[in-house]
DNA sequence: CTGAAAGCGCTAACAA
DNA sequence: TTGTTAGCGCTTTCAG
C-alpha cells in the first residue's frame, strides 16, 4: 500500500482546520492571503494530491466513462479509443473499456458492469447482434448520459456521432463503376446495424445512378462482422463460385476487409486481376498489402474525440439535456491498386 | 445523474440497521438466517449494487491498475492490453491506460497522474527514451507494486515479464544465415532498452556461431522506435546506400518493421529480391503484405495476462512481497517469403 | 444476533 | 477569516 498525504496531515502540520485547508486548496476567496499561501506552499512541498475517490464519493460522480465496443483489436476502434482517451484524460475522466465480441448478451452484461462501476456516462458502439435497444432506451429516459458513435441505435433519440456512411459507400462504389466494373458484389456486416443499412443504401444508390440493376444475390451479410472466419469464408466463396461471378467486391467493414483478403488469397484468385477490391478499413498498412488496397477510411480518432466531448459536456451540464446532436463526419477514399480494372 | 440503491435504502425498507444489512450482504455468519434471506432477496429484487467508490474509500484501495506503454496503436501493445484487461476485469480491477509516446517526460507525468488516481499498482513497459529509472526505484522501495513487462528496467529488482528476446533474435538471424545470407543488417530500437540490447546480443551470437564478422556499421538504432518516420528513413537509407550493401535486414521492433517496409517500398528496392527482411512484429496481417513477411512474434496477450496476474497477486498479498519473479516467454517464428534468398 | 457509532478524505452549510 | 460538523456509502469495532 502506498501512503499519501491527506488534507488532515496538512491541517495538523499547519495547525489549521481541514476546512480551511480545503478552502485554501480550492482557491476560495473567503480566506486569508497568507494562510492560503502557507497552505499552498506546504501542499506543493509535500506533493499533496487530493484523493479522487473521496471526491467521487462526495460529488456522487465517478469521473469515469464507460466505453462499449465490439473489439479493441480493430483498427477503427483502437483509433477511436485513442481519441476518446485523449479527451477524457485532459478533462479528468478515465475510461473503462469493455468488449462485446458482437454478442448482445455480453453487451448487456458489460453495461451492467459499467453501471455497477458507477460510470458517469456511456460511449456506445452497438454489437452486430443487437436488435433490442430497450436497455439503452431505459437509461436514456432516466436521463443517463449516453453518446452513440459509429454503430448508433436508430430508434433512440440521443447524441450520435457517425461517419457519412451513405456517401462513403456511394463514393466507393462509384469509383469501381468509373473504373469500368458493373458486376459489383457487396460484402457487409449484420443488417442489424444501421451503418450496414446506410452503406447498403449507398451501394444501391451508386448502382442506380449508373442504371446498373441491383442483384440481391450479390449482397452477402456476415452477421459476426468478420470475427468468425468460417462465416466470411462461406460468404466470399459463395460470391466467387457464382455462375455470374462478380468482378469486384465492395466491403463495408474493417474486420471483414482483411478477412476477405485472407479468403481470396486462399482461393488463389488474384486481386485485382481476377477480382477487384475496395473496402472500409482504417488499417495503417493497407498500402503494404499485395496489392495495395483501395480503402474508405473513417475519421476514427476525431469521432472518438467528438463523442467524448459531447458526452462530457452532457455529464457536466447543470440542467437536464433535452436537445440531442447528431454529428456526421466525412470519410476519405484512398485510391490504390486493388480497385484497378485490368 | 443516475440514482441507485444504497444499503441505507435497504435498511430503511426492511426496518434494519445498515450494519445488519451489510453483514447479510457480505455473508457474515453472525446473523440470523431469515434476516439474511430477507435482505438478500430484497437486494436481489431491487438489483442492489454496492458502490465501488465507497468501498474504495473504506478499503483505501482504488481497485484500479495503471498501465504505462509507449503507444496503444501498436500491434504488440494493443494485444498485451487485451490480455491485461481480460484478467483485470475478472478480478474486479479496472485499468487506466497511459501512453508515453517514447518520451521520458511524459512517462514521468503519466506516473504522477496514475498515482494521483491512487492506482493500486503499475504495469510498465518503459519508453524508448528512458534512462533514469529512479522514479520507479523509489516507488518500488516504498513497497508499491510494480510489474514490468516487455521493456523492463534492468536495474530494478522487481517482477518482470519478458519474451526470450535473445533467442527470438538468434533464431531470426540464424534463419537468414541458413537461407544463405551473410551480409545481415540490424535495425533496432533505442539502446536504452534492455530488449534492444538483448536482441542485439542474439544477433551477434548468431553471426558468431557461423563465424560471420560483426560489422558495427550494419547496426542502426532508431531512438524513437519507429514513431518518427524521418528517423527510420534516414537509418534505412544509410543501410541501402552503403558501398557494401546488406542483403538482408533483421528488424527488432514492431513499429520499426512496418516503417522500414514503407521506406524500402519508397526506395524502389524489391523485397526479398534486392533485400530480404525478417522482423519482430505482432501484426495479424503480415501474411497479406507484399511479400508476405517472415516475422518473430511475441506472445503479447499471454504476457499481458501473466503480468496482470502477478501484479494483482502482489497487490492482494497480505505480507510485503520480497521475492520477485521473472517470467520469460517464448517467441514464435513464422516463416514466409520476405526472408527468401532469390 | 443486532444496533450505534466511528472513520475512510473531502466539501460545504452553519457558527463563531 | 476560520472552525465545527454533517454527510457521501460502506465496513467494522464495540455494546447490548
Amino acid at each position: 500500500m502506498f501512503e499519501s498525504y491527506t488534507i488532515k496531515d496538512i491541517a495538523k502540520a499547519l495547525g489549521l482546520s481541514t476546512s480551511t485547508v480545503s478552502r485554501a486548496l480550492n482557491g476560495s476567496y473567503e480566506i486569508g492571503a497568507e494562510t492560503k499561501k502557507m497552505v499552498l506552499e506546504y501542499a506543493e512541498r509535500i506533493n499533496y494530491r487530493p484523493n479522487p475517490i473521496a471526491l467521487s464519493l462526495k460529488e456522487q460522480k465517478s469521473h469515469s466513462i464507460g466505453v462499449v465496443v465490439c473489439e479493441v483489436a480493430n483498427n477503427y476502434f483502437s483509433q477511436a479509443i485513442n481519441g476518446i482517451e485523449s479527451i477524457a484524460y485532459n478533462r479528468g475522466y478515465h475510461v473503462i473499456i469493455s468488449q462485446t465480441h458482437e454478442s448482445p448478451a455480453r453487451e448487456e452484461a458489460n453495461i451492467q458492469y459499467l453501471l455497477s462501476r458507477h460510470v458517469d456516462g456511456l460511449l456506445v458502439s452497438l454489437s452486430a447482434g443487437t436488435t433490442d435497444t430497450s436497455q439503452f432506451k431505459y437509461l436514456h429516459d432516466k436521463g443517463f448520459p449516453i453518446v452513440f458513435f459509429d454503430r448508433v441505435a436508430a430508434d433512440i433519440e440521443t447524441h450520435k456521432v457517425t461517419a457519412n456512411n451513405f456517401k462513403g459507400s456511394f463514393d466507393g462504389v462509384e469509383l469501381l463503376i468509373n473504373k469500368g466494373f458493373t458486376k459489383i458484389a457487396h460484402l457487409t456486416n449484420s443488417n442489424n446495424l444501421l451503418i450496414s443499412r446506410e452503406r447498403l443504401d449507398g451501394y444501391k444508390a451508386a448502382l442506380d445512378k449508373y442504371s446498373i440493376p441491383f442483384k440481391p444475390e450479390y449482397v452477402k451479410h456476415c452477421d459476426h462482422g468478420g470475427m468468425i472466419q468460417e462465416e466470411v469464408e462461406l460468404a466470399v466463396n459463395e460470391l466467387i463460385t457464382m455462375p455470374n461471378r462478380p468482378e469486384a467486391i465492395f466491403i463495408a467493414s474493417d474486420r471483414l476487409t482483411t478477412s476477405c483478403i485472407f479468403v481470396l488469397k486462399k482461393s488463389g484468385l488474384k486481386v485485382p486481376n481476377d477480382i477487384a477490391l475496395i473496402g472500409f478499413t482504417n488499417s495503417d498498412v493497407a498500402e503494404l498489402f499485395d496489392p495495395p488496397l483501395t480503402v474508405i477510411r473513417q475519421p476514427a480518432f476525431q469521432m472518438g474525440q467528438m463523442a467524448t466531448e459531447i458526452l462530457i459536456q452532457t455529464i457536466e451540464s447543470k440542467r437536464p439535456v433535452t436537445e440531442f446532436v447528431t454529428e456526421q463526419m466525412q470519410t476519405e477514399i484512398i485510391l490504390r491498386t486493388s480497385s484497378n480494372k485490368i
